[in-house]
DNA sequence: CAGTTCGTTCAATTTACACTGAACGAACTA
DNA sequence: TAGTTCGTTCAGTGTAAATTGAACGAACTG
């Protein structure tokens, strides 16, 4: 499968393991729902690997585990709407990250000003600062804004 | 430096060496332009380190390199606008890269179609991977009208 | 209860990569 | 020309992360 290394290599491109890649490639042009075994020996990769990358897989909300009726193995398929992929994981992981950017910025200005209280910066390097900070959360507070905007459009 | 900290996990968090990280967020509250020895004292990293890791920057055109008369040191400051970062990688990194993935989904469309030609597949198996396949085709074509859009507002 | 068949966990190995010190070339200086 | 002062390059080192095989527990089966 060409899939297989497309995906493989965009998520080592993002840093991710690139199994969980591999197994989200193979899985997302499979017609039916693959066992632990069956994607292991697809792929060529252990077992062990199958089931953490499964797991990782799980948690983004990318595959859903299956069960057939009178078989005590796991099946795995995947979440075919990527938009609302993508959604799940803005809300479960981008915005608290995003919220705690915004809280980190806060403190940052309150370090700043008690800095030039306690006269260890002058005032021009405060005012050149100052002014980066607000520009920094300038950018996060339109970032938030469009998020959700993305999020209606995908 | 606190700002130091928090671009260098920025930097990790996204699968970037972190010392680039570091160096960007000194360079951010700095008030004048650095020379290559003074990044590496201030944060304790080696020369060497600073050196790559200053060009990696100026490839992301996240920070410039500036002269002082008579003086043969090169000296870094940031590019201070982010909305003008952004709008450069997008053009520089993400637009080709979009653009490659699109030809990358017109190929694997082909690659299907042959496959049932060939007879080795079945047309039931053909219609949910044509459909998975589009799917992804769409989502491709939403994001990519949708950063144009977000380049304006950043 | 012994024997399978699952998936998971854990220690160990391998792999990938950031980081470093040392060597180097270029551009100046005396 | 010999000697500095820069920045870069490169081989070697260290370390964090991915991957694996083996051991394990749980859920069934005969």
């Amino acid at each position: 499968m060409e899939m297989v290394e497309v995906t493989a290599r965009l998520c080592q491109r993002l840093g991710l393991p690139r199994s969980s890649g591999q197994i989200f490639g193979l899985l997302y042009l499979s017609t039916q729902a693959l066992s632990l075994d069956e994607i292991a020996e697809a792929l060529e990769i252990s077992k062990a690997s199958v089931s953490t990358g499964t797991r990782q897989l799980l948690g983004w909300h990318a595959i859903r585990q299956v069960w057939k009726p009178g078989d005590r193995k796991d099946y795995y398929e995947v979440q075919a709407d990527l938009g609302e992929l993508l959604r799940a994981n803005y809300l479960g992981f981008f915005r608290p990250k995003l919220d705690a950017s915004k809280r980190k910025l806060a403190v940052l200005q309150e370090l700043l000003d008690a800095d030039l209280k306690s006269g260890s910066l002058e005032a021009t390097d405060y005012a050149v600062c100052k002014e980066r900070l607000e520009s920094l959360t300038r950018l996060q507070s339109r970032i938030q804004k469009l998020l959700p905007l993305a999020e209606k459009l995908l």
